[in-house]
DNA sequence: TATTATAGTTAGTTGTATCTAACTAATTAT
DNA sequence: ATAATTAGTTAGATACAACTAACTATAATA
């Protein structure tokens, strides 16, 4: 029987191996961590602008516009002229960026199939209940 | 009420938030992700030698030289020359290495005590018996 | 309108993470 | 004892992730 430190121990680094095997499998290979998570940031801020996306990043928007540079040579991400401001520039997720964008949400939903799978229906619906009254406490 | 894949994904990404302001709070702040999971593996093994280390990490074992002459220079590992074999050297963590290797495990400690803040006794003991039952399945 | 501020790019630098290829020294096998 | 293998290093290359500083074009303000 492990104890609570040992479980989330175990979760996390599955979860993370997960992760590693979707992106061999699929054809992210190449993404780097910083990528993927700037992919996922343009999924989240919906087409924001390289200056927003800077600040969210907390890195400069030199190193901003050459991940872009990078991102965009690579098929992830569009660039998009912004109608009312001629200067600036909306970051727009192609499809296989899209695509990318999701791993994490994918993974975490097989991951969540497969933890529950050997429970029955009843154990299920407690686990969902006594892990909503944690994440309480995590906020 | 959160569904088991968003309960999930927010304790994965909280867990990676700690980890991160953990990381800058210690003297670690400069440790990259490979370097961090460099100094874990060292840990795990136990004073492993650089090829099983390059084996593990699956790298080159020159590009594991490289990495450890890093580690080395930044005081968190020593090579300490080999008995039985006067072409090798086994990797041992300093103290400062060692903090560095228990860093995810301190997290997840924290981590797991903080999730548990608000539970019951018994709603501990259900939730910590669900999670065993559910983590068989992932393994 | 002239000034100031903002959006984004480019050039040049530093440091990490990899690789391959070529090497030395020590060990093992023939 | 010679040949083959293994442990580890070094040199040289490529790519990513950051930075600062200097720049252009556009927009906002005084």
């Amino acid at each position: 029987m492990y104890r609570i430190e040992e479980l989330i121990n175990m979760i996390l680094s599955k979860s993370e191996q997960l992760e590693e095997i979707a992106k061999q499998e699929s054809d992210l290979k190449n993404l780097t961590q910083k990528q993927l998570h700037c992919i996922e940031l343009i999924h989240s801020l919906e087409n924001p602008t390289l200056s927003v996306l800077a600040r969210q990043l907390k890195i400069t928007k030199a190193s901003t516009s050459i991940m872009l540079d990078r991102l965009s040579e690579n098929g992830f991400i569009l660039k998009v002229q912004s109608d009312n401001d001629r200067r600036s520039a909306h970051v727009h997720l192609t499809e296989k960026g899209d695509k990318a964008a999701h791993l994490h949400a994918d993974v975490h939903k097989h991951f969540g199939t497969l933890l529950a799978k050997d429970l029955t229906e009843s154990e299920k619906d407690i686990l969902i209940v006594l892990l909503n009254k944690a994440v309480k406490s995590i906020q």
